[in-house]
DNA sequence: TAACCTTTGAAGGAG
DNA sequence: CTCCTTCAAAGGTTA
């Protein structure tokens, strides 16, 4: 499918598995127990910028020039030579920037720059999915100084956000699951990426969050002024009438997420080549047990929250209600005990479990015990066999 | 041809 | 602070 191997920077070989935690924890927030961006100096290791990278940066169009101030890219005539200042260029030149970041960012490198050639990007032409003009511009065009200007900055590539830790799992897990399956919808595909993510270790998580996290920080490295919402519009406004939040309200299923096409029709469809998974990931075709692989004879009673919500305490409604359903429990597994910061710090909630924020040893010791849910959809089974009403508040 | 679908997470704006 | 919206990838499907 892809030619190239996306996310190929994403291996394993960048990561030390089983050890995130450890260094993660000295960037947690004082204030939100959150991983706060790393200082600069923390950043070079994992982002080195090569002059090839900087090199790959697409046609100098002017939004180069520095803007508010911005020491950035200055671009000889003969493209970047010179290292990004702010970050020091290392010998051991993370790919995951060179191929996440730059593959698109420049012309053919004259020196076999890009030796992933990954083609994903984050920052594309300005021709692509550009709005077809700038509607702010005067459509006659005929001044020139300050619309040109304009213009120039408009035509700035559309840097694209970085991706998150679930996508950078997608695309590295969507071309084996694409193999083991038959199906090719993406919708689909991406609906056992969801559950398999949900099934994942936490470490192996935690890998994925990390890189996200790095991502981000390489990210905001290169492009200061970028915001997410500069993105805003690029793409075609959905035409959904319907919020998710008033789905849900109107048909009162707090499991109905998203308002989105029931997943039964997809999850039907894949059921044949969809597993439970298992952290190992390599279980794309196995059994509808997964309880071998991680048979545990421990910690029965916390997998139910686990499986429902491994990890991730997200904003989405229907996370939040199974993480009320079964706050109590979860908040009373060896996983919540050892975040005990989590009830205390309500901002925790609305955001990934920060890895960092949990005891190494509790990620060490905690393995997921998913075995005694045959499946996920057992597990939402049981989430919805409970009434909102059972919910409880924990108290300690 | 372009939007939709589907997933989770991040970010930003509104209230 | 909470809630909501948008976008990120991807490719078959649909209008």
């Amino acid at each position: 499918m892809h030619p190239l191997t996306p996310l190929i920077t994403y291996s394993n070989d960048h990561f030390s598995p089983g050890s995130p935690p450890s260094h993660l924890s000295p960037e947690i927030d004082p204030k939100t127990g959150i991983p706060r961006p790393p200082h600069p100096s923390e950043l070079s290791p994992y982002y080195p910028l090569s002059p090839g990278t900087i090199g790959q940066i697409p046609h100098p169009l002017g939004w180069f020039v520095p803007q508010q101030g911005q020491p950035v890219y200055s671009i000889p005539p003969g493209g970047f030579r010179h290292s990004y200042p702010a970050l020091a260029m290392n010998a051991s030149m993370s790919s995951l920037m060179s191929s996440r970041f730059s593959p698109h960012m420049v012309p053919p490198p004259a020196h076999g720059l890009h030796p992933s050639g990954i083609p994903h990007p984050t920052i594309v032409s300005p021709i692509v999915k550009q709005e077809p003009t700038q509607p702010s511009l005067s459509p006659e065009g005929n001044s020139k100084t300050p619309v040109i200007v304009k213009k120039e900055e408009e035509k700035k590539p559309h840097i694209k956000k970085p991706l998150n830790a679930f996508m950078l799992y997608m695309k590295e897990m969507r071309a084996k699951v694409v193999a083991e399956c038959t199906l090719k919808e993406s919708a689909a595909i991406n609906q056992i990426l969801g559950r398999r993510w949900h099934s994942l270790s936490r470490e192996e998580q935690a890998k994925y969050y990390e890189l996200a996290r790095k991502e981000r920080q390489l990210h905001s490295q290169l492009y200061p002024t970028w915001s997410a919402r500069d993105n805003y519009g690029k793409k075609k406004k959905r035409k959904r009438e319907k919020q998710p939040q008033q789905q849900i309200q109107e048909t009162g299923n707090f499991v109905a997420s998203k308002n989105k096409k029931p997943c039964v029709q997809y999850l039907s469809a894949e059921k044949s080549c969809d597993s439970p998974a298992s952290s190992h990931g390599s279980m794309l075709d196995s059994p509808a047990t997964p309880s071998t692989a991680l048979a545990s004879p421990a910690a029965p009673a916390a997998t139910h929250s686990e499986q429902a919500q491994p990890l991730s305490l997200t904003t989405k409604p229907e996370a939040r209600a199974q993480l009320s359903l079964h706050s109590a429990s979860f908040l009373s597994s060896k996983a919540a005990a050892s975040s005990s910061g989590l009830t205390s710090q309500p901002s925790l909630l609305s955001r990934p479990l920060p890895f960092s924020s949990i005891a190494p040893t509790a990620l060490l010791t905690t393995p997921p015990s998913f075995a005694a849910i045959p499946s996920p959809q057992a597990a939402l089974a049981v989430l919805q066999a409970q009434p909102l009403s059972l919910v409880t508040k924990p108290t300690d």
